[in-house]
DNA sequence: TATTGTTATACTCTATAACTATA
DNA sequence: TATAGTTATAGAGTATAACAATA
């Protein structure tokens, strides 16, 4: 064994530090922070947050989806999209209604000026992330959500 | 304008809906949560968390960095490592030691215990993330950081 | 005056557990 | 018994503002 052995040189400080570098985790996280940054810039102070967007995003796709079904796809609790379900209510961009057979569940339905909300935030958020990513081309944005998506497939 | 239109049928609530689907924010959350779960079970329950896991890399890679300068590559604020590093510091992972000739900062420096610590959790985060992306090709995951890094780009 | 580390504080996001009203 | 929504609570993670020591 030598003195570089003992001492780590191989795995040592510089390749040590750099193994951050080389893992999905790590990488996902830092560029994540950025385009989440983005993100909330586009929507603005008083804009939607990026839960209550997809929240609004999912109850327009599914017209009467219920809170239970609606945190399923969020991946969260449905403790934890209360909140978020009384915050898009208080600005009217749904209602919580009765379902016909079951009083226990709440339908969710968005309003039309929910929907143009939905719309305008899109825009917004589309026209942000075009402008981040602008030095990355089509394909390469093509490429990289085919991945994410490779890696969404371990969802539970 | 045809009733389609003013209801928006070529915007409507399918397209209109999987436009998250088609936002790399949204791919981008939902594949880091699935990649920091792996993370967390790699390491265990008393194990390093993701944050402990970067700063210490970081100390590692760059013997006697201060802590502004290691919130600097964290991307944190530096009220806010100091929850890390006392974490690392009560482990023997690393110690505060003075700067000769600046008496307000502090050098970090990894132990032998917390070099090793960091091997260790390196392996163990390597493997869990090279099993949980088994189903992607090795030029797949090289792409993925590739791309990853082209964001990263837009780092402050 | 400016910077380093620190504390105090608050806000967001998320989870767990327990409650209520229904089923 | 089980489920839907809710509340209470707690724990990360992060940010801002202010402070003491030092530059």
């Amino acid at each position: 064994m030598t003195a570089d052995d003992r001492h780590g040189a191989e795995t040592g400080p510089e390749s040590a530090g750099s193994v951050l570098e080389t893992l999905i985790g790590y990488n996902l996280k830092r560029a994540y922070v950025i385009v989440q940054a983005d993100f909330r810039e586009a929507l603005g102070q008083d804009g939607l947050g990026p839960r209550a967007f997809s929240a609004l995003s999912f109850v327009v796709q599914f017209p009467e989806i219920t809170q239970s079904a609606l945190a399923r796809k969020l991946g969260i609790e449905r403790s934890g999209l209360v909140a978020i379900v009384d915050d898009l209510e208080r600005r009217g961009f749904l209602r919580r209604t009765a379902v016909p057979g079951d009083r226990r569940s709440h339908a969710l339905v968005a309003t039309h000026v929910g929907q143009a909300a939905l719309r305008s935030a899109q825009d917004a958020v589309r026209a942000h992330e075009a402008a981040l990513l602008a030095h990355m081309t089509e394909q390469e944005r093509e490429m990289l959500i085919t991945l994410l998506r490779k890696i969404r497939a371990r969802e539970g």
